[in-house]
RNA sequence: GGUCCGUUCGUCUAGUGGACUAGGACGCUGGCCUCUCACGCCGGCAACACGGGUUCGAAUCCCGUACGGAUCACCA
């Protein structure tokens, strides 16, 4: 039997480094063992994924050096190699469990659903779940209800005893009692599989044998085992990672964290060194050397090596690293070639030129006004922000607030990014100068520089955000209810709430 | 809160019952090298969460406690 693995991203938002860290750790078992990698994209969520964010996904992954043998642009025999390219499979294998009586028709809708969560969370009982409603419902009310043309959901059930014990890799035999697995919904209504039901149909028709993912994933692979066992499939081998950490410890998030793959590449981390990085999370040459390459790895991985405490992202270790591949494998020539494919190249040139030709008197001009093209951080220096118009409190407010809007933003325009200032000076009841004000030191480190929209479009928004960042942590930072505060003020302003990232492993 | 997973220096880790006076690396720090800085080299600080067992012997095995994390969606 051949091993194959698979990385599934969800392509939801930018490439987050934990994807990489789990494509890795698939990457290496499988070609350790002579066998293939493939990408999945699941992309089951209409309203969240995006084909910028599968784009950026593939060639962040590509730009590490880690390449699949079937994927959605490279093909395969198992295709097509997006979910949502998949669906008349999962329609067919949901009926398939109807029809064995594995799963059942649910037409509950939001507000039932919401109101038996409220009443099983005022109750205390520790049981929360779907109560089993429609799983009464007679075959004749059922086909009353669709001719009707009620909106209803695929759910899958579930014993409500005994054990269901789970097979890990790394930890052994992991039990969790049926009772407190959820009926989960495997169609929604849109027609679209969740993830639990998807994730089961095409690792088997894709014949993964080994799924690697990270740990969060624990608490639903009963759903995952009595899909099998429903299907009548053998189930592939489960391993489940630790989770990268944010240095306070809770899993790695953009908001305490730079997350995305690119940040790491816009400031200037080598691929070789943040895929070595990678490997040293949780995982450890036999040797311990600290430095080494993909191919090292494939050649020593061994799950056992494997620790089980979730690993801190620790970027000062990550930049020792990335500073030891920079003097010690690259040559002055490789060096230049290195930087010219960064940043120092004439496509870099002409995006910030149109910016600076006005601003210049001399060629030699181009040193203090590119400076913060190419920094990674920026120094903050306190006095820079200092304002007029607003105090201490109300320039970080400006900071935050503006962020966080910038975060929202779906597609990093220099329209989107005024737009949405714009805005800010609006909500927050500020001249849009005032607002932007502090923006200029955070951003280039200067009091007045290039317009600020088109900078910070260039800039890219991992970095611009990560500048913002700095500016509130070293002006003071916002203390927890301070944020809190603003955070609710804004969900009042819009009744809806974008949230963070999410991926699979 | 229920369930599950975890716990060796601040951080990444080595360690799979005796070789442990617990090793390496980052960071911090003292020094050497040196036109400065960086690199490099030498040194220092710093950890087995706690309590019970099992054993001749426990960082390593078992139980409990504490702490941390994850998860409880028509998101993945």
């Amino acid at each position: 039997m051949t091993v194959r693995t698979r990385v599934a991203p969800s392509p939801t938002g930018d490439p987050h480094v934990g994807t990489a860290y789990v494509a890795l750790f698939n990457y290496c078992f499988a070609k350790q063992h002579g066998g293939q990698f493939l990408l999945r994209i699941e992309d089951t969520d209409q309203t969240r994924s995006t084909p910028e964010s599968e784009a950026m996904i593939l060639s962040s992954l590509r730009w590490l050096g880690l390449s699949w043998d079937e994927g959605p642009d490279v093909g395969g025999p198992h295709g097509p190699y997006r979910q949502s390219e998949r669906s008349a499979l999962y329609a067919r294998h949901a009926q398939v469990l109807l029809d064995r009586g594995e799963a059942f028709r649910c037409f509950c809708d939001d507000a039932r659903l919401s109101q038996m969560r409220a009443a099983q969370q005022a109750a205390g009982t520790g049981k929360l779940g779907y109560d089993g409603r429609c799983l009464h419902l007679t075959a004749e009310e059922v086909a009353a209800q669709l001719a009707a043309g009620a909106p209803s959901v695929v759910r899958l059930k579930v014993p409500r005893e005994g054990m269901c014990v789970i097979h890990d890799l790394l930890r052994g035999e992991i039990e969790i009692a049926w009772d407190q697995v959820d009926m989960q919904v495997l169609l929604k209504s849109d027609g679209m599989p969740t993830y639990h039901l998807a994730n089961v149909v095409d690792d088997h028709d894709m014949e993964i044998t080994h799924v690697i993912r990270g740990e969060e994933w624990i608490t639903s692979a009963p759903k995952h085992l009595r899909l099998y066992e429903a299907f009548g499939w053998r189930p592939p081998q489960l391993c489940h990672l630790p989770l990268l950490r944010n240095p306070d410890k809770s899993k790695l998030s953009k908001r305490k964290n730079p997350t995305s793959i690119t940040y790491y590449q816009r400031v200037g981390i080598l691929p070789e060194a943040l895929l070595n990085y990678l490997g040293r999370m949780a995982w450890s040459m036999p040797n311990e050397e600290e430095k080494f390459t993909l191919a090292q790895m494939i050649e020593h991985f061994d799950l056992a090596r494997i620790s089980l405490g979730g690993p801190i992202f620790d970027i000062a270790k990550l930049n020792w690293l990335n500073g030891r591949w920079l003097r010690e494998e690259l040559s002055v020539d490789a060096l230049a070639a290195r930087l010219a494919s960064w940043a120092l190249n004439a496509g870099y040139m002409k995006e910030i030129l149109p910016m600076l030709q006005p601003r210049l008197e001399r060629l030699s001009d181009i040193g203090p006004f590119s400076g913060y093209f190419l920094s990674g951080h920026i120094e903050v220096d306190p006095a820079l922000y200092e304002s007029k118009k607003l105090d201490a409190e109300g320039v970080k407010r400006c900071l935050a607030w503006g962020m966080w809007r910038l975060d929202q933003l779906s597609a990093w325009t220099t329209e989107g990014i005024e737009g949405a200032l714009r805005s800010c000076a609006v909500e927050l009841d500020v001249k849009l100068k005032d607002l932007l004000a502090p923006f200029f030191p955070a951003i280039t480190g200067r009091k007045s520089a290039t317009p600020i929209f088109e900078t910070m479009r260039v800039l890219g928004r991992d970095l611009s955000r990560a500048r913002l960042r700095d500016a509130v942590q070293a002006l003071g930072g916002l203390t927890k209810g301070q944020e809190e505060e603003l955070r609710a003020a804004m969900r009042a302003l819009d009744a809806r709430g974008g949230e963070e990232e999410g991926e699979e492993g």
